[in-house]
DNA sequence: CATTCTATTCGACAATTTGTAGAATGTCAA
DNA sequence: TTGACATTCTACAAATTGTCGAATAGAATG
């Protein structure tokens, strides 16, 4: 039947990343740390690219916060100034703002069904998150 | 403390619609449709802006399948394509996608943190919609 | 029918974001 | 000094969004 949020815009609308960055935070993410050669050298393995576009985005994730450019010996190198959790936990509280702007209760029912298509075992996670919150916020309730 | 994800972007990460696409969907989905020049008047009484800006940013999204445009007597009418909550459905789940490749766990901590902090009575809904979710998908493991 | 509003569409430009990469410049060792 | 490698600068292209004026189409009126 087809998505009707599909096919209009470049990236569809979630995107927080161009293809380029989220390929150069992955490569961070997974190494931990990399120089500019190192990070080019893993996004050049699959597909071609110009060493200097690269660089050229790395810079860029840096002025952005996303990541951090610290001196080596004779190199930079460049860390991912958050870990992958931080990140998505910053970022999807800045969406789901946005989103709950709009409608909270269908956020949350996407929400859920999101998560039982995708990652079915945090739903007990979740469950549980909310208990822990609604027994905080009763405790700060409570102190009052 | 200020947020490391501030100020870097024009207008941060979470952002689905632009300022006028939001604001003319928002006075459709008060009035439930409209016409060009009334949805003009709604943002004009709030701020200096053209018609046709308006105009031109009212057909755009009908391009992108947000807003429906229908022949009235004489002057077309729009309406939205969605409802809030479908909206908010369609979009989040495009956005919890994204954030889920990247890190579930860090969403399912935000979107709580977020649900606890703007629409707290939500947290028991969601509660409920995982327990829903949960007995669904018992139900489908059963029968087979 | 010609004139005059009003509604709608077109075409344009600006700013921002992301991808792209060559040119220029800097650094360090042989 | 001369390379070789690292880093920065500068630029352009495509998309997206905001912004409108000009042109065109329609309807209403005299």
């Amino acid at each position: 039947m087809g998505n009707i949020m599909e096919k209009n815009t470049k990236e569809g609308y979630g995107k927080i990343l161009g293809r380029l960055e989220q390929e150069i935070l992955d490569v961070l993410w997974s190494k931990g740390d990399a120089t500019g050669k190192e990070i080019f050298d893993s996004i050049k393995s699959k597909r071609e690219i110009a060493l200097t576009t690269v660089l050229t985005v790395i810079e860029r994730l840096t002025n952005k916060n996303f990541v951090k450019k610290v001196r080596g010996e004779s190199v930079y190198i460049f860390k991912p100034a958050f870990t992958k959790d931080e990140f998505a936990g910053k970022v999807s509280k800045e969406m789901l703002k946005s989103i709950f702007e709009i409608s909270a209760s269908g956020a949350s029912a996407s929400f859920v069904d999101m998560l039982a298509d995708t990652h079915p075992l945090e739903l007990d996670r979740l469950a549980f998150l909310i208990e822990s919150k609604k027994k905080e916020m009763e405790r700060k309730a409570w102190r009052r």
